[in-house]
DNA sequence: TGTACATCAGTGAACGCGCGTTCACTGATGTAC
DNA sequence: TGTACATCAGTGAACGCGCGTTCACTGATGTAC
């Protein structure tokens, strides 16, 4: 039952999409590898035909996922200029829309203490991925200077992954709703 | 072997403030029964002569922790007044020290994403307490009428709760101070 | 107050389950000639 | 281009381990009289 190469990596990629997506929606722990092949329409046997560890398809779930947030950020800022690009990127993070989707949401939300309490590559990997993140929204904060528009980024980017946080967190339709209507409203100008 | 009432309650009160840290220190799936045991000087076996499950012991350290930093926080509010004392708060919350004490600091923090991912009594109690923090924190707000200093202190909840996931986060000592120390700067007036 | 019995906090072994990882096997794909 | 062999993606059973939970047991505490 030999797959060519092509179908092989069209495998793996599956498996590390499906990674990524089940991670943020039920945490690290709590997926088991089997599930993520099932996901990928596989047995669990294969797994270490494509991956050393489940450690290696965290890394790699993680990696996708940042870049696929950075992509999609990118992309929605290029349609306006200067800090009316942030505007819409605030916009689009601080939404129900993300706040409901996890599976394709923030990895530092959804992840976030797992993350905290990981070492070695995946904990610099987050690492560079949140500097990538925070120098991307400074990038566009034309009006500052740069080491003010870095500052100002920091906080832009804490607010946000905390209301989204709190947001997910609460129990109560409207106050998660005026957390993230708050926080926009605070960060948008 | 049996032990007197007294000395019951104080070993029940032990297990659940080694529970209360340890989930927070290492993440509540990966912490445990034998290890709570342990750090309360007992052996594994005997956890179910106090709590009816692993959750119910989730429940009551989420409890405390939450109690806890309520009480923190009024304690060091208490000493001055009005919009004084939540420059207090956060400048506290804020600190190097919490950030380098997940054990001993804010519940919501430590377990973000277990927490988002829990449902019935824990939910609940995270909600209730997410909602008398924000309380609390407007109630100090003493400028602003109350609806405008509700809205705010979902903000200052959103950006404290932001600012610590990330300073948690990160492996660069540099970026981990900075984003404390703009956050600050950012809530404080 | 003293005595006899019931209760129950704590022990340590055991159970059952899920999970990461390994392994022998299959048969299609890739390669060497 | 065709053939013979090597490779290896995927299968499904099995292993070993840790963990939540249960259980029989012990002996000190609590209670009834």
């Amino acid at each position: 039952m030999r797959k060519s190469r092509q179908e092989a990596a069209e495998t793996r990629q599956r498996i590390v999409d499906a990674a990524s997506k089940r991670f943020r929606e039920s945490g690290i722990d709590s997926t088991a590898l089997a599930d993520l092949m099932a996901q990928a329409g596989l047995t669990h046997g294969g797994f270490y035909k494509h991956f050393e560890s489940k450690e290696q398809v965290v890394l790699e779930a993680l990696q996708l996922a940042l870049e696929s947030m950075r992509e999609s950020l990118n992309q929605k800022m290029a349609h306006t200029s200067g800090s009316r690009s942030v505007n819409t990127a605030i916009a689009n993070y601080l939404s129900p829309e993300h706040r409901d989707d996890p599976g394709g949401g923030c990895f530092f939300v959804a992840l976030a203490s797992e993350l905290a309490r990981s070492s070695g590559e995946i904990r610099d990997t987050a690492t560079a991925g949140m500097v990538a993140l925070i120098e991307l929204i400074a990038s566009h904060l034309t009006d500052l200077p740069p080491a003010a528009a870095k500052k100002k980024a920091l906080v832009i980017v804490s607010t946000m992954i905390g209301a989204l946080t709190v947001s997910r967190l609460v129990n109560d339709e409207q106050l998660s709703a005026a957390v993230l209507r708050e926080a926009r409203k605070a960060l948008q100008q």
